[in-house]
DNA sequence: CTCAATCTTCAGCTTTCCTTCAGAAATTCA
DNA sequence: TGAATTTCTGAAGGAAAGCTGAAGATTGAG
């Protein structure tokens, strides 16, 4: 699952990052509104934390602007005094859960689930694409019915492309949807050429139909 | 047995834990309404104890929530004055059984194996997995007839597997069901190889075959 | 208290995966 | 056609995850 947390406190904010990603979630991070903006503006993400103390400006601001411009993403405010107000005026701009400092780190996945489980009403949590199955509760693929093993960027990827079927997708982009802020400050993005032709290869080999297509000059196209 | 316990007396849920951990529980414990919801909504226990009066909400308001969701999950309330109203009101509201403080520690362990015997009594107490069979009710597993020796951690965690068959489930998941709450703060998992390592030895010495699979980076599943 | 069984930690090793690099192939455009 | 740009490929090193044995810590029974 990919994830923003806007949040100063850089300790709580490397404690949940380490303990997200264990949990098998892609974390992105903002230290102020600026960089929360920022990113809320170029990215999508299927839920953004958001603290409501923040440097530049105010968290219930920034979920504002996130509501209005994407606003089925999933949202939850932190707030470190247990302030009624916050919370009602949170939850009124359209935040879909709170909590308050200090908390449980499952607390905050277990708060995750639920946001998501809400939006995309649970149950199908299979993608098909003609003869591939993702299934996305236990990251296992099929195609025919025959489990194939992917590496775990080659799922991430496959993934990516099953949810945007029949877009055109940029390397950059790719890129910053599978590794995060860690593409920011990279000028080759080769390694993206790799996962691509390793999951043609075992696509493929598989039985299944070379739905990547690339596009020249501007990236590729799961064409289904 | 998976408990979870909703107590805001730290001195009982203390006294609780201790005892029923011994009885041969694991616990996890929740001190108010909102950790009780997290805990209830993010994992699956097969009691749950609930103390009518607790901070940020009502038990009974919990009892109602946990019902929704998982209403095959085994529920005592607890409180402390013997009302007849909370009485009724959770036993209406599909509560297993209710006890009144203070009450003896053995009553509740009682009370605990009562209410998954009822539970249970439709299910089958043992599970077969081809070679492998697990008596539930006496903890005891068999291959091919002849008893093997496990442990209390190869147990849980072989019950677990077969519980959760072709399935994937994490380390962090596993490590969740099978310590609960004391894995919350630790970063260092690898204590999960050794159990895992230890069932795989027994299980093949004695004739089975390894039906579990490592799935790298993501955790391991129980191939039947 | 002592001993034995079990659980947990630690360090080293193996396996798998990721990233980089250099060069070949393909595409675009003058 | 030929040059520039982009994409593809295989090989190699390093990084990360998994496995194992042994040693320390904990627990429970006698």
């Amino acid at each position: 699952m990919k994830l923003l947390i806007v949040e100063d406190n850089l300790d709580l904010l490397e404690n949940m990052t380490t303990y997200l990603k264990r949990e098998g979630h892609i974390c992105e991070t903002a230290k102020d509104y600026r960089q929360g903006f920022d990113k809320i503006m170029s990215h999508s993400y299927e839920v953004v934390l958001i603290d409501i103390m923040i440097p530049h400006g105010n968290g219930l601001e920034l979920l504002r602007e996130l509501k209005s411009v994407r606003p089925q993403t999933g949202t939850i405010i932190i707030s470190a005094k247990n302030s009624l107000d916050d919370k009602v005026n949170g939850l009124e701009l359209g935040a879909d859960d709170y909590l308050t400092k200090p908390f449980q780190l499952p607390e905050l996945q277990a708060r995750i689930k639920a946001v998501t489980r809400r939006n995309q009403h649970e149950g199908n949590q299979t993608i098909d694409v003609h003869e591939i199955s993702i299934h996305t509760n236990t990251r296992e693929v099929e195609i025919n019915g025959e489990t194939v093993d992917l590496t775990p960027k080659e799922y991430d990827l496959l993934l990516y492309f099953a949810s945007n079927k029949n877009f055109v997708l940029s390397k950059q982009t790719i890129a910053e949807h599978l590794w995060g802020d860690y593409v920011d400050h990279l000028d080759n993005l080769d390694f993206v050429y790799q996962h691509i032709k390793n999951l043609r290869k075992k696509l493929v080999a598989a039985g299944a139909k070379d739905y990547i297509e690339s596009v020249y000059s501007i990236g590729y196209k799961f064409k289904v």
